[in-house]
DNA sequence: ACGAGGATGCTCT
DNA sequence: GAGCATCCTCGTG
């Protein structure tokens, strides 16, 4: 049903990659409790010169300086690393690096529906009613499985946390402009399952 | 149904 | 001090 995906799949644009990873199969093995996993239904893309990307000062920066760092200096790097961060003081956000080592690129997995080990979903998300809302947002869906900063800058293709292609995808994706920002606003950059009632509720930021 | 506000911590704009 | 790639609860209608 899935297989494996090689590094070089996140060596690309961070918008392929945010596409293609619709419909794929988020894995992460837990020590003692197990394996859980759910398959991406919304992810966002993060580039070179996108005022909203975490890169974006420090590309400015380099321009003067090239060995100027600072903040989202993980996105520089190999693809295929996680870029984990806390969001608001409260969420840990889960990106996958992008792009050839020296461009700058992410993507933020925003929303899963469960599919492997679902008690463990509603165990980490005691109050939630609906199998919907389990992780349909990126704080969500963290917390649901359980990622925090322990799975920093680890890859995606062997690592304990993985991502798996569907051997055939049978979905719409559609896009819209990102969520969350004031920045960039202008870009399509958000990709999800058409008509999905696993995506987020939050309305793209160029809208209301 | 929808809007306002609070919790919380890190980086630097 | 401001700003943030968020989520939940509580008010009102």
């Amino acid at each position: 049903m899935f297989s494996d995906i090689s590094i070089s799949f996140y060596s690309r644009p961070a918008l392929v990659v945010a596409k293609e990873l619709i419909g794929c199969r988020l894995v992460v093995d837990h020590p003692r409790i197990g394996t859980i996993g759910g398959i991406v239904v919304e992810t966002e893309a993060y580039t070179s010169g996108d005022p909203a990307c975490h890169a974006w000062h420090l590309e400015q920066k380099r321009k003067t300086n090239p060995e100027a760092t600072g903040k989202g200096v993980e996105l520089f790097g190999p693809p295929g690393l996680t870029y984990i961060y806390l969001n608001y003081g409260m969420y840990w956000l889960l990106n996958v690096v992008t792009d050839p080592e020296g461009t700058p690129g992410a993507v933020l997995i925003r929303a899963v529906e469960p599919e492997i080990g679902e008690d463990i979903f509603w165990k980490n998300r005691p109050r939630i009613k609906n199998r919907e809302q389990l992780a349909n947002g990126p704080g969500k869906l963290t917390v649901a499985m359980g990622i925090d900063d322990r799975y920093h800058q680890l890859s995606v293709t062997d690592g304990p946390l993985r991502f798996e292609k569907p051997r055939q995808r049978r979905i719409q994706i559609a896009t819209s402009s990102r969520i969350g920002i004031t920045k960039g606003i202008d870009r399509p950059w958000r990709c999800f399952v058409k008509g999905s009632d696993y995506v987020s509720p939050g309305l793209p930021s160029d809208r209301k």
